[in-house]
DNA sequence: TCTGGGGTCCTAGGACCC
DNA sequence: TCTGGGGTCCTAGGACCC
């Protein structure tokens, strides 16, 4: 006897594109896209071209020369994401969000207040699209990752619930780039032994996906293609990591161009760090090339780190390694900082061991209790005014920004 | 036209320890 | 001189997700 399906799985449709449609009425019907140099979000009617996100502006409007580019009300994205996800959360507590527009929930717990689950996802569904005006395809499945796929079934604007006892039925006629962890190496690799479908990919022995696939990655697509999924849902989840990147376009590897760059980063970083007490130790950098292939360095310290200073001056270091490496490369086209091993809570000054404090209190030190200092009134000063009040933002250091800060506040997660 | 930005997880080799 | 196995941490790279 199988257990009852009661994981919701809630996308909001082509969001940022639909909010721009919902914020301006003569939008609608029309293939518009969010962004300008490049598509961060492109509407249905857009889409229907060919139109994706993450594609280069001009490729857009060559495969659909009316296409509309629009601004990014970045504020009312996040309002109404967070509007979204709400409804879902009158439910049941246990949702676990997993971007601005997509977010699990089981409702196990709740049926008997609200009604089983397929009229508990219609009811969400209706609610988001009455009170908010936002088309939201929901999928029901007795797993995670089957939920996740038949709300990607349900699209757009779509319920889709896979009853347990047909669920193999539904799964398995489905090709496999539908599947968590399948992108376009692994669909390729699996096309190369003849395998298309779920089903095929099911019947496949699992030597033969571990040859294929390695270890994990073959035993995780295997047990996922039987509808094994033992992932729970997760309310709290806290990031491992946090990082910034930036693409420059095409310019020399010089420290003008680097230094300023990497201080905006670790700024942004380190701002975010402090705020949620959450050093860390691992410096991680990355530089891609003008020919696009990328390199790492990274170090991991003795003591974790969340001043502003500190974290541009390693990741200064680890950038001129990388480059003292690659001679032939001259010009760069992207920087990148993250920061992990993250503490789960750190009070400088309490826990900051004894022969550490000392150091910290030496001028000119990594440590640098000065420094800290300096950057808790950095961190005051814009609690009260702005971010952009004060510090290292791209204006003061004669950057350019290629997408707003505002947009990459969205995709952060919570430390 | 060579393509943005924030994340997670896995692999594989080497250092080091027991 | 040669021999065995297990475990953890660090580093670099890559696939994948939204």
């Amino acid at each position: 006897m199988a257990t009852a399906a009661t994981i919701l799985h809630a996308d909001l449709d082509a969001f940022y594109a639909s909010v721009e449609q919902l914020l301006d009425p003569s939008l609608r019907g029309r293939p518009i896209a969010v962004g300008g140099g490049v598509v961060l979000a492109a509407s249905y009617e857009a889409k229907a071209f060919g139109v994706r996100g993450g594609m280069p502006g001009r490729h857009a409007r060559q495969l659909c020369p009316q296409l509309t580019f629009v601004g990014g009300h970045f504020k009312d994205y996040q309002r109404l994401g967070d509007a979204a996800i709400k409804v879902i959360g009158d439910f049941t507590p246990l949702v676990e969000r997993i971007s601005i527009d997509e977010a699990f929930a089981d409702v196990a717990g709740c049926t008997h207040l609200f009604g089983t689950p397929a009229e508990i996802a219609k009811t969400i569904r209706q609610r988001v699209r009455m009170e908010i005006g936002l088309g939201i395809s929901v999928g029901v499945a007795r797993t995670k990752h089957l939920a996740k796929i038949a709300s990607q079934v349900a699209k757009p604007d779509g319920l889709v619930v896979v009853d347990p006892d047909t669920e193999l039925e539904f799964l398995h006629r489905l090709p496999v780039e539908l599947m968590w962890g399948v992108g376009p190496v692994t669909k390729a690799q699996l096309a190369e032994i003849g395998v298309l479908t779920i089903g095929h990919l099911a019947k496949t022995p699992g030597w033969s996906l571990e040859r294929l696939l390695g270890p994990a990655a073959g035993e995780k697509l295997a047990a996922l293609a039987w509808n094994r999924d033992p992932r729970e849902i997760k309310s709290h989840r806290r990031a491992g990591s946090a990082g910034a990147q930036s693409a420059i376009g095409r310019k020399p590897a010089e420290e003008r161009v680097i230094r300023p760059t990497l201080l905006h980063l670790a700024d942004r970083i380190a701002t975010r760090l402090r705020a949620k007490s959450r050093p860390g130790r691992t410096v991680t950098v990355r530089v891609r090339f003008a020919d696009l292939s990328s390199v790492t360095r990274s170090v991991t310290l003795d003591a974790p780190i969340s001043a502003t200073m500190i974290l541009a001056e390693i990741a200064e270091e680890l950038v001129r390694a990388i480059l003292a490496d690659h001679p032939d490369q001259k010009t760069i086209s992207l920087l990148a900082i993250s920061v992990s091993h993250l503490e789960e809570h750190w009070d400088l000054e309490l826990e900051l061991p004894l022969e550490l404090q000392d150091e910290a209190r030496r001028p000119g030190t990594r440590i640098g209790m000065a420094r800290w200092a300096a950057d808790c009134a950095v961190d005051k000063i814009r609690d009260r005014f702005g971010w952009d009040a004060i510090g290292y933002g791209p204006a003061a250091l004669g950057i350019s920004r290629s997408v707003p800060d505002e947009f990459r506040k969205l995709a952060e997660k919570d430390l």
